[in-house]
DNA sequence: GTGGTCTAGACCACA
DNA sequence: GTGGTCTAGACCACA
């Protein structure tokens, strides 16, 4: 379920974070799911567990789950969540806009081209 | 002309290429415009002369600069840059969007939104 | 493994860029193969740390190793390399030639004297 | 004459001898000739007296020229002189081949490969 | 423990 | 003066 990908300069925590906020965004963890245990996950990932331990005291901080003390982590799904992403979303694209505006590239076209290629399907991820 | 912002989590070798990225894409230093020299930058900006080393390493690494030893750094504008910076810019809207598709964010909604709000100008911090 | 040579011009670090190539490239150090640590590489050394830093960095640029920040160095071999290094190779041949032929030197007889020669096996110095 | 290349990553003195070289290796500067002025020389290529200075010390230094004090350099043409320089370039090839060799690289391949192309005169310095 | 950044300061080649 | 390398040593994020 969750794949490291060592290639990718983000921290591995980092790309924990990102495929759980993902799944639980998407639905595919419903609503009080228990996690796995950060013993488990650290050994099926073969990393150390202070990184798992780092990606959930993330995600509890972001509202994404909640941990109950001697039991585990559970999915907190929360309408907002998805809200809040999108706006996220919309800053980052915001800042990248006002940068091509600096260099005086034309915004309609950076959009149009990202959109076209964007829906061609050719999304890599560098 | 360049102004450090310590509370940036980005190392301050980085804020600085990126400053002279933008300026020389932008083309406020012209091409054969002799940069500061690295201990006269370091004393303006009361950092060490290493770290304006590293920063400008990274330039003539990416084509922005060249160095004559003995004699300084010097701008060497190319307009590949913008153009692979267009591309960049480009690619990071395409990963935005992916994010977006994947969490059944509609994508128009999102350019659209961004987009608006771009024109407005309530966009720059920095 | 590595030794250094203080009587060659070349600066140190680029010497160990060198030496890790030459590992990595004829297959002495396989894929996915943990470096030593900075720090215990530079004991080793008895050189500074930094040192060591900036020839990994330098190979990570060039492709020779990929970096996980907090575990370690590991190689990362790709075929694409060799082909790159003959491809060097044969530029900086190309140049002699080209020098040769600029002072009326025979080519021929250049190549045929450099191969005997070679073959003889008194080339090494290194 | 001579023109300097800023983007040669070699120091412009190494330059300056290289170009003297040849010219006095293919007879293009005969015996005797005097070279131009370290001053008037500095001044035509916009450098430093120094790197003049520093670059006819050495062709007087590899039996290039010889220096009269008050009158002048004077070019100093020794067969024996190409005979050194064709040397030398064998013993670039051969280090070249070396290194080939211990990459597993093909000698034949290797030099029939710069062979043609330099032939075709495709012979790029970079 | 492991890499990454940065400081303070020295020394060298080159111009 | 100008860039490039290196040391000694500190501090931080990440694992």
């Amino acid at each position: 379920m969750i794949v490291l990908d060592y290639s990718d300069t983000r921290p591995i925590y980092e790309q924990i974070v990102d495929k759980f906020q993902t799944y639980i965004l998407k639905g595919v963890l419903k609503p009080d799911t228990q996690l796995m245990s950060v013993r488990n996950l650290a050994m099926e990932l073969s990393i150390n567990p202070n990184t798992i331990q780092k990606a959930y005291a993330e995600l509890e901080r972001q509202g994404f789950i909640y941990t109950i003390k001697g039991r585990g982590n559970f999915v907190r799904y929360d309408r907002r969540l998805l809200e809040i992403k999108k706006r996220e979303l919309i800053e980052k694209i915001k800042d990248i806009l006002a940068e091509a505006e600096e260099l005086n590239i034309s915004k309609e076209e950076l959009l149009s081209e990202a959109g076209q290629k964007a829906t061609e399907g050719d999304l890599g991820n560098d």
